[in-house]
DNA sequence: CATAAAAATGTAAGCGCTTTCAATTTAATT
DNA sequence: AATTAAATTGAAAGCGCTTACATTTTTATG
């Protein structure tokens, strides 16, 4: 492989000046330029990337903490980051925390020490201290789906409340008035705030919840058939079932299903997360959008502005939509 | 960040000593080596890994390219190829070929501008002879699902006619004898491979086969409706429906239901792959499970054998099992 | 104990690039 | 055309590490 160095002799110009027609930064007469651009047609030549990133401390390579590489949601959410990247030619270095502290503490020191030049990480079990620590550091934090104050910047994050909120009213849109939950686990904020739009919209349209018609499971898709016989097992009626993730609200339907009752004729449900395999349940699933592919991109443009000097449009927010399917239709008495 | 030199100042020894306990691979004597070793310690040193690369032209980094990120199926691949890899300390650097002969290249190409020690492919549109190619050059090339004669030490393949013959065999052995197909792509080798298996499972039974009860789909979900559709136009009747894929099984079990006929009772299915949606499906589906992670893992530990030295098992064929779900009965006259 | 062989350690030259600073060339101004 | 400012270019010092080779220390041998 030709080096910087042949390139100049070729060129008949200094090793510096040819640096500066691969990096495009400093001034060079077009005169040079082109011959420079020539010397490496002809040669073949090629940056090393890890001498320029040796000298000029910098990897170009960002680092992505995701819980599971084999996730539909994490996948989208890696295929948006790493389209946006690879575009800029930077490279995308993939870790998974397996929602453990420890596993996703490792994978972070693993993805600082190959030297990144920023993180994306979106994790669930990290404590909020040692993100704020990390946050502190030189290489750059990026979040997706958490917020914390000190770094707002750096935050990208969908409204989930928006998100519960929308199922429900969607479903007392269609007469529904009897509306159980499955929630994901307590101590998830994503999952508090979904169960809150839930409780908002009720209240909003003159229902007081009833704390019996609520169940917790653990965004599992077993959980989802555990909870679902709980949700039975107590006196209340429900005509409609909402459920913090898609997971669940699959668990829930097979459950329901086994039990006899036909979806969504005796029973309405509506999922959360939009996961590619809603649509191959059946009924297909009626579900709220989360728009993780593109809150993915937006984490990446935002590092591709802040480390390497792009000027992209710039989104932190996001509403999250609802996608009509087949699992919920109108209520009948 | 402390360097080597400061390391070596604090331990009271040369640079090359300290480089020899980093890599363990020269002699150096227990004293020093814990002096030196003491001293990292106190200094919280860590090798600056671009400063190791560039000093000994290895990345230590392993290139992947798979066809889609955000696929259940290549999840389950870059899963058991990160875990593999991570634990040795290798760093893995995804990309994706959309399917695309013309992206497949400038991924492998950006590949191979980051300097990565090996790649580990999985290729649909990539023509033989480009990969022959690459194969010659001096970064080794790792193949999944693919062989080619060349480099048949460096591919680790599943016995796709095996699968196809599995299923065929379930189903008969189940008592059906009319058993349509609906195959992928006639220009993929895998999905002629899980024919041919059909094909013999059913000779060998002295059942000869009907093409009428062969359909071609593309292997995604809407191809699976479209080709059950043509099946049921035929005058050919079945009572058993293999599947190329899980992907047209859902589809075939989508417009079969919605046909009104009802799934596993007047027709029984059966998939290929076991992606992780099949247990979402109703009823379950029966599938053929495809052992991609463990495909995966196998080429990252090939790699961390021929290139960096280790010393793992290795296991370059694979054969899938059944996995048995409630998508096929015995047949009922 | 002298001597040779083996083991441990040190010296120094890169790996291919970026970047500071000085030197040179070009353009602008009078 | 002389003078000065601005724009280009070049020389050379690293970036933090590995490794061939030279040197020193230790061990083995007679």
């Amino acid at each position: 492989m030709a080096t910087i160095y042949e390139v100049s002799k070729a060129a008949g110009v200094s090793l510096a000046t040819v640096s500066r027609v691969i990096n495009k930064n400093a001034a060079v007469s077009a005169k040079t330029r082109e011959k420079v651009e020539q010397a490496m047609l002809d040669l073949g030549y090629r940056p090393n990337t890890i001498a320029q990133s040796l000298a000029s401390s910098k990897s170009n390579s960002v680092g992505v903490l995701v819980s599971e590489l084999d996730s539909p949601f994490f996948g989208e959410m890696m295929s948006g980051i790493e389209t946006e990247l690879r575009r800029a030619g930077k490279q995308v270095i993939f870790a998974a925390g397996h929602n453990t502290e420890k596993i996703e503490k490792e994978s972070i020191e693993f993805l600082l020490s190959r030297f990144c030049d920023a993180l994306i990480i979106h994790v669930e079990e990290t404590p909020e201290a040692y993100l704020q620590q990390l946050s502190e550091g030189k290489v750059p934090i990026y979040l997706i789906n958490r917020v914390l104050d000190s770094m707002k910047s750096r935050c990208v994050h969908m409204n989930n409340e928006l998100g519960g909120y929308r199922a429900t009213k969607f479903a007392l849109d269609n007469g529904h008035t009897q509306i159980a939950y499955i929630a994901g686990p307590q101590q998830k904020e994503d999952a508090m705030e979904r169960l809150r739009g839930y409780q908002q919209a009720l209240t909003e349209s003159g229902i007081k919840f009833d704390d019996s018609l609520i169940v917790y499971g653990d965004y599992s898709e077993q959980s989802g058939s555990d909870c679902y016989k709980q949700l039975v097992d107590k006196p209340k009626t429900f005509s409609a079932l909402i459920c913090g993730n898609d997971e669940m609200a699959s668990g829930a339907m097979k459950q329901a299903r086994d039990e006899g009752v036909d979806i969504p004729n005796d029973l309405s449900i509506i999922g959360f997360d939009n996961t590619s395999f809603a649509q191959y349940l059946y009924p297909q699933l009626t579900t709220i959008d989360n728009p993780i592919g593109q809150m993915g991109k937006m984490a990446a443009c935002m590092v591709l502005n802040d480390v390497y000097g792009h000027k992209h449009a710039i989104q932190r927010y996001f509403e999250p939509e609802l996608v009509k399917r087949k699992s919920l239709i109108q209520y009948k008495a």
